[in-house]
DNA sequence: TGGTGGGTTGAAAACGTTTTCAAGAACGTT
DNA sequence: AACGTTCTTGAAAACGTTTTCAACCCACCA
């Protein structure tokens, strides 16, 4: 092949063009103070002229460390994935890593499958967001490969790893009180993929502040995490409720626009919330109230937490939950008698 | 260190187990057909009793070739540019790559230096999406170091490597063409970053639409590519047009909002037109009309594009310009005569 | 019977580093 | 003057593969 042929400005040219040693330029490269003065500088001008940059590859093999972690997540395209990534990466950045990053299109399959590929490209460490609600071969694979990994946003709960994630129940809970206290008294929740843990504890977030208040008039129903599936439960509804509570922002728009067509008007006919803050949430007509979720410090804090394994360090917290916040925006109205009696003689015409 | 210890299932312990040298574990890995079977077999039972995978660094090094190929893209958080790197990996992936994926945050010299990180970890390609107008060190660094690199979506215009893109200046005259052609008789141009090679094809489509058509009644302002900014200019008009024309359609939507708190109505009062048909677009209210580009394909050509360099064929065309789509919407109105006097009242008001 | 040739195999070199080890120099102490 | 110490340096081993090379075996042919 002669592929290497021309690129052959390796450690053993600048130690001939310096006149020294091999062991001297990695020297001068990893530890400068130990080698005098005079060849420092010979080696550092023959890097200089030569452009040399270690070969990582090399050092790799050597030195059995790549600097390099892996992300496995759901959907390489989906923003909200992408910001908890950049929030890892930041912080294992500046700690001198490198990253590839694998989609999995919620594949369990390619999901080991990745998992074995970045295993065998010697990654030092993996932070996974998991693809299903449950990954039979996943432990295996891990166990003997001393790699480091840390589960972010969702996880395998039977497999006994660090984890950091968001209190989807608590938000819930929190944003449905919200809507009982500000009056409403009959609810649909429309959930998204029944199987993912995500929809599993929002759920049992709605379901509580249900049974606290003493709510009875609810309905649950179950679609996709998407617009369309927001849109399309809801136009097949036979009573439109006080409140509508999305799985998520996405769900909640879908169903805004779905009243909106049935001729009803959000927030004076009926009040909408979702559950995410997505970017284009503000910026919707009316604005989407909703529950925040500390997106990005969720990855920053999962880097974090791998860069403790990594360096040998004992993790105090080996699950760490970060609380959501409410944000108020347009979508919820005070009810009172009079909007009562507004809504119910919708129901009648409905 | 001890590091590898433990984890030394190496070709040695395969080749141990299975009572053959490890140029035939070697061998019965890349080339099966060249063992004979009783050795074949014998030697994967043991590959398999192990759990022996191949280490990709040591084969790496061996080799020269790494099977990943990088990307350098300026925000991994922006939804578009994933597309594109999806369209890529969907490519290379069938080929046995890897990826790793690097954002710049639009900063050039983050890009340099990811590009020689990139480099020192021997990727062997790398597909680049440029963060600004011109780098001067981004060619130096390239020059020598062997490394294919394509440019995608953006590119520097003084440096002669393969490039797929879009026909941005042909899309913004398509749809500046709708607007003169549907009445529209003045109008304004909200532009992206004007160092940015889409910002100034852009802006060369849009001005060619006036000037074919003979319009002298427009404006040109520069800002940057984000709602806030579409907002922030549209709110300093002085002069409110029939058409306001953003160079995204993140600038539209601004845009649009700043007008709805002016008391203007999007489409009766002034027509809106954005770029990219971006997630959001489709649902906003009202949906905006708008340019769609083939992003994902755009990934998907400049991964197969890469791969014909790295394989060593001749790529047929360095340059390859894809087309775009008008998607029709709603925020555009088709003028005439009585429309036209609202709009010269409106002013009057501003 | 001796030579030719193809098919299988193992020993050893190579990839580009880091790191261990020992040697030598310089210096201070007895 | 002899002896430690410490500092600086280079030779060589090691990391886990792939690949070259030569050796061997066996069959075939003259």
């Amino acid at each position: 092949m002669a592929k290497q042929r021309n690129n052959s400005i390796n450690i053993k040219s600048v130690a001939q063009l310096a006149g020294v040693s091999i062991s001297t330029v990695s020297r001068v490269i990893n530890s400068p103070e130990s080698v005098s003065e005079e060849l420092r500088e010979r080696v550092r001008k023959a890097i200089e002229e030569l452009g040399y940059r270690p070969n990582q590859i090399a050092r790799s093999l050597r030195t059995g460390s790549t600097k390099v972690v892996g992300f496995i997540i759901p959907d390489i395209t989906n923003p909200a994935f992408l910001l908890m990534v950049k929030g890892a990466e930041d912080y294992l950045k500046r700690k001198g890593y490198m990253f590839i990053v694998c989609g999995t299109d919620h594949n369990i399959e390619e999901e080991t499958k990745l998992l074995k590929t970045l295993l065998s490209q010697s990654v030092e460490g993996i932070i996974v967001t998991c693809s299903g609600g449950r990954n039979s071969s996943f432990a295996k694979t891990i166990q003997d490969s001393g790699v480091k990994l840390v589960f972010m946003d969702r996880r395998y709960e039977d497999i006994d790893l660090p984890y950091v994630g968001v209190d989807n129940t608590a938000g819930m809970e929190k944003i449905t009180d919200l809507l009982v206290q500000t009056g409403h008294r009959s609810f649909v929740y429309l959930s998204g993929e029944r199987n993912t843990s995500s929809a599993k504890e929002r759920l049992r977030g709605f379901m509580k502040s249900m049974k606290k208040h003493g709510v009875k008039d609810y309905q649950v129903l179950y679609g996709r995490f998407t617009f369309e599936s927001g849109y399309e439960l809801t136009k097949k509804l036979k009573k439109i409720p006080e409140a509508v509570v999305g799985g998520n922002d996405l769900v909640a728009l879908g169903a805004i626009e779905a009243l909106n067509e049935m001729g009803y008007h959000v927030p004076d006919d009926v009040s909408v919330v979702g559950f995410d803050d997505m970017f284009y949430s503000k910026y919707s007509k009316p604005g989407l109230t909703t529950v925040r979720q500390p997106i990005y410090e969720m990855g920053y804090i999962a880097g974090k937490v791998l860069w403790q394994l990594l360096s040998g360090k004992n993790v105090r917290k080996r699950v760490t939950i970060l609380q959501t916040d409410i944000v108020l925006r347009e979508t919820v109205k005070e009810r009172n008698a009079s909007d009562r009696r507004l809504t119910e003689k919708v129901e009648v015409v409905s």
